[in-house]
RNA sequence: GGCCCCAUCAUCUAAUUGGUUAGGAUACCACCCUUUCAAGGUGGCGAUACGGGUUCGAGUCCCGUUGGGGUCACCA
């Protein structure tokens, strides 16, 4: 059987950041084009010039280049490892259907010659009286041709320069789509509508655009959101009218909040401004938010801060906002290939077992690619579990990285969101980096497991709890004990981890103490908590003089009271 | 409300053409290990929405009910 190439597309519109949903959405284009050696196409569906914008579609590539999805038609685009994606080498461009108007402007002549297009006058105030009437009747709004009009004289009044959007004649036969994933579904002619294929501006509608320059790039199968759905017997009507052929269709389920709800941009907002109001915030802390923008954006529950203003609030409150978008989910530092793999378990699953007899689901982006057919694909809907995701995430980091990946990975991660952490630690990164890659969830959080070694030694702040029960408890008490762990430690040498730990072995076997008597003292000296990686690393990273220096202070700070009640800072 | 889609543990899901003690993962709980944390080990909890059919036999096929979702723009 001659293989047809299989085209798959990705199309999002430029109205802001790759969101989760229409990440999964590319991934799989691009995942069904590569598992059966054909080619993406990504194009810019910007015909909305009022919500589009060139950044947001930057941002989308940037987006999608750090996922790893590869496309191989569509704009160029050099990434930071300088790998190219995109390109017209089938010479189907320009991507953007904004430079596309005179493409379709053919098309459009076509189709009103052909009498499956006409123009019509309405005005909205007009078009929105019949919606309501349709309303009150408990219809749904369904445009049709007034069966009276008359053809020659509206297309007078059109070429006469009057404005107008054109529709497209909808047919009086019933649609079916024979969807790759839901099967066949039928629409009934009565439930077509004369839908606008021409806004007054002259740019087309979506539904259009799609059509045309589906046909244009050669595109073969249309993966989308089940959103889509019903919308596709428009699309299909337009085919038949334009005689083109029909491609494949498989509609996706839709990912939701835990909570049912549709995961959307706004949920950041919402997040940041029901904390605000708990917070009792009545004026704006934010510079670069004005006093009227932020009363506005309190009282109103579906306005929107610009993305910078929203975080540098949520930063303040020290809030972290739920990731919606694909650039949120890389700030709180997941790795892409585990974002793409959760994200594929989202409605599809390869049916495949481990060796131990498991489902298999840790899975690549080269595997998917491999591996990825439409019929396991599910049908319904699922709901973004961020705790699976997270595990996943941590997975990856601890068992599957290297010491030396990881820190690559984080020393990434720190340049562009928080450098500050590359100059505290200074050379100590890679050891820093290896001490919190086991306790490391996100690249975001792998600071907090060595916090201790990121500030200054006045700076330690001991812990009211972690004192009372490793400084405090006992015979020998922890205090007591620390002015011979301080010459201990001040004897060692050199001073490395391995030297650390045998050295309090030994001083644990002399005493006859269990290494808990002196490992928690140590650590609370030093980090001022109870919790830290190993004694041995915990005190190579921090430094032999800081570390005498953490000790001397927690001795005159943390003396026991009542005489000398602890000094406050 | 009309039309359309969907329905297995809390969540994501598996279950060759109808035959399984309905499996796994995440989360949660318990215990073990342990210098803290993390990790690890062992075990536990936990589902075929409901009602009818068809069949020797139904998670799987059919009908209905209920529930959830999508859509009904000169947005995509």
């Amino acid at each position: 059987m001659p293989a047809q190439p299989v085209i798959t597309r990705f199309a999002p519109s430029p109205t802001g950041h790759l969101h989760v949903g229409g990440a999964r959405t590319a991934l799989f284009c691009w995942a069904l084009a590569k598992a059966n050696h054909g080619r993406m196409v990504l194009r810019i569906e910007d015909t909305d010039r009022k919500r589009s914008s060139e950044d947001a579609a930057k941002g989308i590539l940037e987006d999608l280049a750090w996922l790893g999805i590869h496309w191989d038609d569509g704009p160029a685009f050099t990434d930071e490892h300088d790998q190219t994606h995109g390109g017209d080498d089938r010479t189907v461009g320009p991507f953007h259907q904004s430079e596309r108007t005179n493409i379709y402007d053919a098309h459009f002549k076509a189709l009103i010659e052909a009498g499956h297009a006409y123009p019509a006058f309405d005005t909205p105030e007009e078009l929105g009286a019949m919606r309501a009437e349709a309303e009150k009747a408990k219809r749904s709004f369904i445009y049709r041709r007034p069966p009276d009009v008359d053809a020659d004289a509206a297309l007078a009044r059109m070429n006469a320069g009057e404005t107008h959007v054109l529709r497209l004649k909808a047919p009086d036969e019933a649609i079916t789509v024979h969807d790759a994933v839901l099967g066949d579904v039928t629409i009934q002619p009565e439930e077509l509508d004369d839908f606008v294929i021409r806004k007054a501006d002259g740019f087309p509608t979506y539904h259009f655009a799609v059509v045309i320059d589906d046909h244009l790039m050669g595109v073969t199968h249309i993966l989308r959101g089940q959103e889509h759905l019903a919308n596709t017997p428009r699309h299909v009507a337009l085919q038949r009218a334009l005689g083109l052929a029909t491609p494949l269709y498989a509609h996706m389920p839709l990912i939701f909040n835990p909570d049912g709800s549709k995961m959307s941009k706004r949920d950041k907002d919402k997040f940041v401004r029901t904390a605000a109001k708990d917070s009792k915030l009545d004026a704006t802390p934010i510079d670069a938010i004005t006093p009227d923008a932020f009363a506005f954006w309190m009282k109103d529950k579906r306005a929107q801060l610009p993305t910078d203003q929203l975080r540098a609030l949520a930063a303040h409150l020290e809030l972290s906002p739920p990731e919606i978008d694909v650039d949120d989910f890389r700030r709180s530092g997941y790795l892409p290939d585990v974002l793409c793999n959760y994200l594929a378990l989202l409605g599809w699953n390869p049916g495949m077992k481990n060796e131990d007899g498991t489902d298999l689901e840790r899975f690549d982006s080269a595997f998917l690619c491999e591996r990825f057919t439409l019929d396991r694909l599910g049908k319904s809907n699922s709901k973004f579990d961020r705790a699976k995701l997270l595990a996943f995430n941590a997975d990856t980091i601890q068992k599957d990285l290297t010491d030396a990946s990881f820190a690559e990975l984080w020393r990434d991660w720190c340049a562009r969101y928080d450098p500050s952490i590359l100059e505290r630690l200074g050379d100590r990164f890679d050891h820093a980096a290896a001490m919190a890659r086991p306790r490391t969830k996100t690249l975001s959080d792998a600071a907090d497991a060595i916090r201790f070694a990121l500030i200054a030694d006045d700076a330690v702040v001991f812990d009211d709890k972690a004192v009372a029960k490793s400084l405090r408890k006992g015979d020998p008490n922890g205090l007591s004990m620390l002015p011979e762990l301080r010459a201990l430690v001040e004897g060692l040498d050199p001073f490395e981890p391995e030297a650390i730990e045998s050295g309090a072995k030994a001083f644990c076997e002399a005493r006859e103490l269990g290494m808990g008597k002196v490992a928690q003292p140590l650590r609370v000296a030093i980090t001022g908590t109870s919790v830290s990686p190993g004694l041995g690393d915990t005190l190579a990273l921090v430094g032999k003089a800081s570390v005498l220096a953490r000790i001397d202070r927690c001795m005159g700070e943390c003396a026991p009271e009542p005489n000398n009640p602890p000094s406050l800072p």
